[in-house]
DNA sequence: TCATTATATAAGCAAATGCTTAAATAAATT
DNA sequence: AATTTATTTAAGCATTTGCTTATATAATGA
């Protein structure tokens, strides 16, 4: 792909087009940081298990296999990707290990979650 | 899978399973709805289209070909997604395509948005 | 009407994703 | 120490994703 400003319309707005550019080199951080999470939460078991932490606290892989009737390397799995990226932390009691949110981590996922809880028009 | 209650921890509290699965039952939709938008929205490239919509109102495939450095079909199948999905529309203008979000469509990238224009910590 | 421009669509392919099953860890129980 | 339970990790595989290139459609202009 070419470097340069290419757009050939008639209209195009070269300004517009600078400053686009501008702006997403200004907020490449932010858009990085939240497309990982966004890419997580879009994956309907993972937003579930989110979703359940937000509502209960905290659950073990065993639980979550059971309520969405996977097996549980398939959980363990969808857990890690969250756990790496810091979006959910673990505390063992014995052989369990309790999965819960981090807190303060992701204000985006916290006003996915009170539009679920409010079962409002969420789209 | 079995279908029942199977999780063995002697700590395993039935009730709060059921209530999950009740959760998610009550939820189904929304979970469903939201999940879409958020697959859409955990690409980046669409992310970026669509961050750049909500800042600049409109602007056509051959803009985004330039400002993201892809090629025009690249871009064009990333917009037939979010069209599909109702989060984007079009307007013609001669052979111009113009692209805009459909507002009040979704509530939860507008907050995105709003998270990315302030610059602030969006994780 | 023919060429040009803007966009979309289709086919092909490499990489990523999400499951499965089997094996490894770790803690508790016997 | 050996067994059971909870979880993780790894390998394998089918599906999905996102690009590429080539072709089709649609509007403009010579």
């Amino acid at each position: 792909m070419a470097l340069e400003i290419s757009c050939t319309r008639a209209e195009a707005d070269q300004k517009q087009l600078m400053r686009c550019r501008e702006t997403l080199r200004m907020s490449s951080n932010s858009i990085n940081t939240i497309g990982k999470v966004l890419a997580l939460a879009g994956n309907e078991t993972r937003l579930k298990i989110l979703f359940l932490l937000n509502k209960e606290g905290e659950l073990c892989p065993c639980d979550f296999s059971d309520i969405l009737e996977m097996t549980v390397p398939a959980i363990s799995q969808h857990i890690r990707k969250m756990k790496d990226a810091g979006l959910i932390t673990s505390r063992r009691e014995g052989q369990t290990l309790y999965y819960s949110l981090v807190k303060g981590q992701s204000e985006v996922l916290e006003g996915i979650f009170s539009r679920l809880q409010e079962n409002k028009k969420v789209a």
